[in-house]
DNA sequence: CAGACTTTGTGCGATCGTTCACAAGCGTTC
DNA sequence: GAACGCTTGTGAACGATCGCACAAAGTCTG
């Protein structure tokens, strides 16, 4: 898994859960969540890992770095498991969210944290464009740039979301950061430099694309160069060879 | 590293580039098309890697899975490197690529692989909602669910990416594999089950931000342990104790 | 209550990724 | 051309993660 960037190591003090770990953890929660609604109220380490796709023993790890939430011979109680999960991530701590960039991907990230009762309260929309700036979206007023000091200030924000262009990434990010945001996701296509303390994860989409063209290109070298055909049946002419 | 969902491990019998590695190449071509845009001829691995925000000695291991491209006292010429780079993750070589889901996340992506050079082409936009079907997004025709099939065919894509709710997605899915797509690029918040030989990476703003909320809570205990304080000055207050 | 069965929790080895540290190689200077 | 300084490329130690395999601990049945 992506280890994220400057992370301080600070959290070894306390439970140390591994940083794999916590990123499936919110995977975890989601389908339990899931199973919740369908009314199962049991499951075994394997069938919960079939769903999330891990490997079983991988999940019994994972869930035994919270502690022994499950009984041996019939499995972890739904509703009890999602309860410590949500305990461990935060959820329902409503953490009050900046979102910096209102175009497409920020109204996407508005919609999507906003409305859904996940464990977040987008507290602000900011945008340079003064045609956005008033309008509202998803229950939310835009508010120019100019504000985005005092909107952090008065809702103590620490996370913030940075869905700008990448040439005003980085100075969006060094007013978050002197504002006091310490946990920043950052959807630029630019390197963030931040200090020490202040955590910084990026998603790019253009990136995600390439690791796919990457493979998609070995794949289809590994066809050509094992028998020399044009591109015909790619369905599951492709075996496993480990 | 985030490790692929289901990769069919093919890689291996070719030039076997770590995945680690791979994910880090995107990055690498980016900052060195700054550099060359900048007229800079020649860099330094810790140059570059200071750029790029990773380990110098990284950096280099990483190039040296590619090849011996640098010279020793001097650096790397950075027009030699990026082409070299870019042939390895296949850029230029202009991957079609279908959309499915054109919501704000959809148009987003749109925007992103489309309109900047890099090594994408949108062939395709579908989405089943009526009103949004025969609009002209970034340059190409929203086209309806029914037609998925025909346009895949139409191009010969390989790479799908599914933006849709995560109601849709495994539905979605399960048609872009029967048509061909052997690489997806899942934005929906579900898990995806696919065939052998598919490539499946999963990119969930969600769970991204649980992850930070996660450090966010974790730095906030550790304060609040050491010495029991409100939130009060965020700013430097951290010091990295390792 | 004993024995069979099921499933968790975990010790351990294998694998993968990162970082250090240094030899090998290149350019430059005297 | 020898000596010096710089940077690459990489062997090796380290650390994190994964997955197997199994003991521990529970349920169920007779």
């Amino acid at each position: 898994m992506p280890s994220p960037a400057g992370v301080t190591d600070l959290r070894k003090s306390t439970h140390a859960i591994p940083d794999a770990t916590v990123a499936r953890l919110p995977i975890y929660h989601r389908v339990l969540t899931s199973l919740l609604e369908s009314g199962v109220e049991s499951v075994s380490s394997h069938e919960l890992a079939e769903v999330c796709g891990v490997n079983s023993a991988k999940l019994r790890k994972d869930l035994s770095h919270l502690g022994s939430y499950g009984t041996r011979g019939v499995g972890y109680r739904v509703e009890y498991l999602l309860f410590q999960i949500a305990r461990e991530i935060g959820y329902a701590q409503d953490w009050p969210v900046v979102i910096v960039g209102v175009g497409n991907l920020g109204n996407a990230l508005a919609g999507y944290a906003g409305s859904a009762d996940r464990g977040f309260r987008i507290v602000g929309l900011i945008d340079s464009d003064s045609d956005l700036v008033g309008q509202t979206i998803a229950g939310v007023e835009v508010r120019d740039l100019v504000e985005l000091e005092t909107v952090i200030a008065e809702h103590s924000a620490s996370i913030g979301v940075i869905a700008t262009p990448a040439s005003a990434a980085q100075a969006v990010c060094d007013r978050l950061v002197a504002s006091g945001v310490t946990s920043i996701l950052n959807f630029a296509p630019s390197v963030l430099t931040v200090p020490q303390g202040v955590d910084v994860r990026k998603v790019d989409l253009g990136t995600e694309l390439q690791i796919l063209a990457f493979h998609q290109q070995q794949r289809a070298e590994g066809l050509r160069t094992r028998k020399t055909s044009k591109r015909t049946s790619p369905s599951t002419a492709l075996e496993n060879i480990s």
